[in-house]
DNA sequence: TTGAAAGCGCTAACAC
DNA sequence: GTGTTAGCGCTTTCAA
């Protein structure tokens, strides 16, 4: 066994450099760093001043031996490649950076299974751990619950009905949409789905599907694209804008896959947007609002959703146990959509 | 102080269980999980046995504070947003995961400094940590080199020369898009610099100025868009593109300036692309082969350089000091570079 | 209000 | 090849 470099040892002070400089015992130093204690106000002030200039710190790592609780949190992306994630994941470590919570990240890749990565992470005895688009094996689920660490899921409702979640109000999103394209005048309307097993996608298309129905619209087509990538949605659109009778209007189970699907309308049909053809994202990435995309879409309010995630942490580690919550979109009018070209008579002018 | 919830306290096994349940010692149990001890090849295997059926694992946090390694990597992500880097991030903690380390991510963002962030990261004494996109101020590099982190630069070069990096060779990348555009008849270039204080931009402008002095071509006027970003491009394609004398073909500094740009040239000006304009990026980002953007580029080898990088981390553990490295780029070409409109007289046919 | 002492979970000398 | 012991840096009883 390699044996410590104590050659470049790290001059770290140790709370008991620090008690011998300031002749006091290790406790009392300790003390010094925990609000809840028994400490003369003075002596506090002392030890704080002191380690400043030495460079103090508690060891976080040898403290969680004792405490049982590490400052980590632990973030399980699943897919970056989605520009959504990138944005939350940087609005995330830099809230929990705030309040003294380091972020250890574990993505899925080709090298690791979800299943393996998660195990790796669980030793590091994560106070939280943070689900970003991940959804868990039960085998997972269950090593978690043993290594006690809470689960927050956010843009996911996780089956287990015990975890907490936060999300977009995606029912709501999805009849939105639907109104608006309705609203519109468009009668022959589809869905692109992503990932069909995922939350999201359920509850997206329910909302979307119960207006048409209220409505009296026909019901949606429904376009299985398999998964939430640019790729996956040029392909539904091929297979989707192909079919005889072509849809008026489009809603993707997000902005990748309503890019994705515009261009395929574009290249390989030569569609004008919006004219022959709406077409409606969700999530609002920056993307979204780029000249060459101008995409309509229902912005979820990340800012929202993280800071509320981030409260979610403080109180998962004390224990408590919030009600899973879910937050409002917002409909974002851009350039994808417009009412259908009149054909055949033409509608009774009434305005 | 908050004592440890003892009541939900996980049942974690801890070597004395497993010892006690085996009948040894903690020490044996201890070596069977290193490879360089003296224990005899059936206890090794009982003991691994056993804690394979009990779970256990040896606590990370208790050991490192003997050992004085945490196999925790700190990994600086400065610019999440522009979706080179989700890509190498991704691919960056898979590879990690698979040799069994960890990745603690820190960002910096509106909340929290660089130097802030980087503090909290450095009291859970990272193995090694790399730096994605990032520069340090020298106090923040002074401190890691008290705690005793080995730095490795990822796409920058560190002033410092004590420093790890891994490049792609920007020198050679700009080159090349120089030869290119050159080649097919250009005479008028422009390079549109991001962050201007960066090593990528400098050297990518080197290589592509060398060459148009070589070739005679006048010297490129160079636009600062001031950092690497989709707005930072439109906006420096609105001054570039505005100007008295366009130029004919434009190199910039990454792919998202090239996208960003391109958007300004079409919706502000009407210009085709590549007809009345050719556009070069750098990167070869997921987005750069999408049909709506085809863009023309210099692809960095992301895997090589994220492998090599993973090599350097367990070379850095064990103090050894590589030189930094440089990997070639390759110019991609697609749709959106083209030989310049002929003008005035056209040039004798000699083919 | 403070200090002495025990011990978190683990590894590493050193003896056997 | 294995056990005993000490101790990493810290917090937390308990007694003073």
């Amino acid at each position: 066994m390699r044996k410590p470099d104590r050659s470049s040892t790290s001059l770290r002070v140790t709370v008991k450099d620090l008690a011998r400089d300031l002749g006091m015992s290790t406790a009392t130093v300790s003390r010094a760093f925990y609000d809840e204690t028994t400490i003369a106000a003075n002596t506090r002030r002392l030890v704080l001043k002191r380690a400043g200039e030495l460079g103090y710190r508690p060891n976080p790592l040898a403290r969680s031996l004792i405490t049982k609780r590490t400052k980590i949190v632990g973030v399980v992306a699943a897919d970056l490649v989605n520009p959504f994630y990138p944005e939350v994941l940087t609005r995330l470590t830099d809230r929990l950076q705030a309040v003294d919570l380091n972020v250890m990240l574990i993505t899925a890749g080709p090298m690791t299974s979800m299943d393996d990565a998660l195990t790796l992470l669980l030793q590091y005895r994560p106070d939280v751990t943070i689900l970003l688009a991940a959804t868990l094996s039960s085998a997972a689920a269950d090593a978690c619950r043993r290594a006690g660490t809470p689960l927050i899921f956010i843009n996911r409702h996780p089956a287990d009905e015990n975890s907490v979640a936060v999300t977009c109000d995606n029912v709501a999103g999805g009849a939105a949409v639907a109104t608006h394209l309705i609203d519109l005048g468009h009668a022959r309307l589809a869905y692109v789905a992503g990932r069909p097993d995922v939350s999201t996608t359920v509850e997206r298309w329910n909302g979307f599907a119960a207006v048409c129905e209220t409505r009296g619209v026909a019901s949606p087509f429904c376009e299985n694209a398999g998964t939430f990538s640019y790729e996956a949605g040029y392909a539904a659109g091929v297979r989707l804008l192909g079919a005889a009778a072509r849809p008026q209007a489009v809603f993707c189970g997000n902005d990748i896959l309503a890019i994705g699907l515009m261009d395929a309308a574009r290249r390989e049909f030569g569609l004008d947007i919006p004219r022959d053809l709406s077409v409606v994202g969700f999530d609002d990435i920056g993307m979204a609002s780029w000249p060459s995309h101008a995409l309509t879409t229902v912005r979820q309010p990340v800012d929202q959703m993280i800071d509320f995630a981030v409260d979610l942490v403080g109180a998962a580690a004390r224990s408590e146990r919030p009600k899973l919550t879910c937050f409002p979109g917002t409909l974002i009018l851009r350039g994808t959509t417009a009412a259908p070209p009149r054909t055949g008579a033409a509608p009774p002018v009434n305005a």
